[in-house]
DNA sequence: GATAGTTTCATACACGCGTTTGAAATGCAA
DNA sequence: TTGCATTTCAAACGCGTGTATGAAACTATC
C-alpha cells in the first residue's frame, strides 16, 4: 500500500502546522502544500477537516495518556502501592514538558499540537476532551492512595494546579523570558519539571496538620 | 451626539459574545444581530473588525490594570513600602478571578473577555500584548521589594504560576468540576483567590532559609 | 497485457466572511 | 424651511474556505 505515504505525509504536515500556527491559522490548502499531496486528498483519506483534526487528537491523547500512565504505574512500584507523591506529579507534567520545552532537537510537534488542542478548543476536539477526565481521575487516585489522610478536595486542587503551571509555562515561555530579562532558564526542562512539582507538592504538603509524606497523619480540617 | 448609541451597542454586544464563544466563532454579523444594530455599522465607526477587537482590548486592559495597580498600592501603603507578599499576589490575581467567577450577577463580561484574549491570541491583540511585560514587572518589583533576600528567579517563577493558577481556573473551571465531582467549590471566588495566592506565597516561602510569614518554616530539601 | 479497483489530480462549486457602496434617513444650524 | 454633514441601511462585491466531481494515472490480479 503506497497510499500509506499520502495518509502520513498529511498526518506529519498537519500536526506540524498546527502545533506551530494553530488551528484558525491553517488551512487545508497549507496542510496540502506542506504534505506536497493534492487538496482532495485529505477528503479522500479522511473525510474531512474536522475528522482530519479529531483522528490527530485522539492519536496522540492516547500515546501521551500512556506514557503518563507508564511513569505512574513504574511510580507506584517503586513505592510498594503507595508511590511518592513527588513521582506521581512528575508523571502528570514530564511528559508534556519534556515534549514542549527544551532543546528544538527532542521537542515533539505532537506535544505541542496537544498544548494547542488544549487552548484553542476546536468544535471536533471539544466533544472528545471529555474522556480527558477520567485519565485523570486516575492520578487524583494514585495521589489519594499516596496521601490517604489529605482532603480529597486539595489533592483535585493541587493536581489542576499543576496542569496549570505546567500548561502556563509552555504556552507563555516568552513572557516568562522577558519579564525576567532572561532569568528564568527555560533550556533546563528538568529543572522546570521539578520546581512545578515541588510546587505542587509543597502547597499540598502545608495543609494537614501532620506535614511529612511518611508519617501518617490525622483527618485534615480546612482553614 | 444619539450616534454614541450604535458605538456602545456595539462595544457590549461584541465584548459579550467575544467573552462567550471566543473570537473565532463570532462573526460580524453575529455582533450587529446581538447589538441591534446595521453591519456596516461596525466598519463606519471602527473602521474594521480587527480595529474593533483592538479598541475592545485596550479599553480593557487599560481598566484591568488600573485596578490591579490600585490594590498593589493599597498593599504597599499598609505595609510601609514592604508590602504583605499575600495582598501582592492577591492585587495580581484578585481582580481577573472576581470578575470571572462565582456568582452569574457580578461576572463581568470584561473580565472574561480579557481571559478569552490572553487565550487565542488573535493577530490584532498580539501586537499589543507586549506592553503586558511592563505591567507585570511592576508586581515583580514589588514583591522583591517585599522580599529582598530572595532569589529573583524564584519570585518571577512564582509570580508566573500564581497567573498561571488564576488563568487555568478561569479557563477550565469545568473540569475541576467534573474531575472532583463536585468537590472543588468554585462558587466561593475569595477562597479561590486565597488558594492561588496561599499556593504563590508557599511556594516561594519554601525556597531560602528565611522566615514565612508568619511562623518560622525549615529550609525544604528538593526530591 | 487486459481489466477492475484504488488513488491522484485539476477544476469547480456553494457558502460565509469582512468590507464597500450609494442612496435614504436623520440631525442640526441658519 | 432650506441646506449640509452625519449616520443608517439594504444590497452587493471579492475573496478564501471546505468540499465535491469526474476524468486520468496508477496498482495488482489473472
Amino acid at each position: 500500500m503506497a497510499a500509506d505515504h499520502t495518509r502520513t505525509a498529511i498526518i506529519t504536515a498537519a500536526e506540524r502546522l498546527y502545533a506551530e500556527r494553530g488551528f484558525a491559522d491553517v488551512t487545508m490548502r497549507d496542510i496540502v502544500a506542506a504534505a506536497d499531496v493534492n487538496l482532495a486528498a485529505v477528503n479522500y483519506h479522511f473525510g474531512s477537516k474536522d475528522e482530519l483534526i479529531a483522528e490527530l487528537f485522539v492519536t496522540r491523547s492516547l500515546a501521551t495518556n500512556r506514557e503518563r500512565l507508564r511513569e505512574l504505574k513504574a511510580a507506584e512500584e517503586a513505592g510498594g502501592d503507595r508511590a511518592d507523591i513527588n513521582a506521581i506529579f512528575a508523571a502528570l507534567v514530564g511528559p508534556t514538558l519534556r515534549g514542549c520545552l527544551g532543546p528544538e532537537k527532542q521537542r515533539s510537534d505532537a506535544a505541542r499540537f496537544m498544548i494547542r488542542a488544549s487552548i484553542e478548543s476546536v468544535a471536533p476536539i471539544r466533544k472528545i476532551k471529555n474522556r480527558e477526565v477520567d485519565h485523570l481521575k486516575r492520578f487524583a487516585a494514585a495521589m489519594r492512595r499516596s496521601l490517604p489522610d489529605h482532603d480529597p478536595a486539595d489533592i483535585f486542587w493541587a493536581l489542576h494546579f499543576a496542569l496549570a503551571m505546567a500548561h502556563q509555562t509552555i504556552r507563555d515561555s516568552e513572557r516568562l523570558t522577558r519579564m525576567s530579562d532572561g532569568l528564568c532558564d527555560l533550556n533546563d526542562v528538568q529543572a522546570i519539571t521539578d520546581r512545578v512539582v515541588a510546587v505542587a507538592v509543597t502547597a499540598l504538603m502545608g495543609k494537614p496538620a501532620k506535614a511529612a509524606t511518611k508519617e501518617p497523619a490525622k483527618a485534615k480540617a480546612r482553614a
